[in-house]
DNA sequence: CCCTGTTATTTGCATATACAAATATTATAT
DNA sequence: ATATAATATTTGTATATGCAAATAACAGGG
């Protein structure tokens, strides 16, 4: 069934979460040969271009709490893939050289996203929509 | 920090999952006086128009899997807003008295909800933002 | 120098969601 | 009529996420 004939398609609430749904199904696609999940994914390339990057500042780059946050480093962390340092209340997160290993893989699934969906959606149309989706966020 | 700040605020992945999560807050505020999330509100508002609808059906609507609505229905059925009958392989929900009774408000809280994002985004722009992630949705 | 308030992070708990497998029913083809 | 395929639903399990409380560290005022 198409979103645009449901009952609720005239409903931001359920274009949304349908919308972020399927995009996020895309995104795990793309970013199954590294082995991580999206969320992860983006939090490493924060981290291996800003090493050293504290949870809080992450957290408001990803638009996710703290404790999201805290999440997703231990995982990564599991895998070896950074490390935190702590000094005082200050947390510190630097990528591992395994990490850092990664970062062409990364960059690299991040271009096929986006190409896969820029494709299938237009490039000018897609971009459009993301910078309208921000305003929209950054109002509510 | 606003999202269109973010090193990601060109990506997709980034802008629509920050975007559902922002409407999703404004929903949950607005369904509040229900006691419900607005995903429950939601198949129940589907069920009071057509009671009997089967969870496939509702699945399709909400653009939600099998196994979702299932949990979900298990408890608004707690909740003795609706009732499952079993016909062979068929599943039927209906709403209960009690979740008959909630129509009224559950129909001016989707108003509400509604008031409050288009009065914060403006009713055209707001509108067409719907569709068009209506027609990106579609397309992916 | 202590007390109080602010900030950074983590933890406990609860939630919505999905996938894959299990189950049960119905339809179809030989 | 039976075997096989298709369909509808549920269950087990795993995930990401958030809120509220806990913890810890720091900053400023008396």
């Amino acid at each position: 069934m198409k979103s645009c004939d449901s009952a609720f398609s005239k409903c931001l609430y359920f274009s949304s979460q349908a919308l972020a749904r399927k995009v996020e199904k895309l995104a795990i696609e793309s970013w199954k040969p590294t082995g991580l999940s999206p969320s992860h994914a983006y939090l490493l390339i924060l981290v291996l271009r800003e090493p050293g990057l504290q949870p809080t500042i992450v957290g408001e780059q990803l638009q996710l709490t703290p404790s999201t946050i805290t999440r997703l480093v231990e995982k990564l962390e599991e895998k070896k893939l950074v490390i935190r340092t702590n000094e005082g209340k200050i947390t510190n997160i630097y990528p591992t050289p395994k990490g850092k290993a990664m970062q062409e893989e990364l960059n690299a699934c991040l271009k096929n996203f986006y190409e896969s969906y820029s494709t299938i959606l237009g490039k000018e149309n897609s971009a459009r929509m993301v910078t309208d989706m921000n305003v929209l966020t950054d109002k509510l």
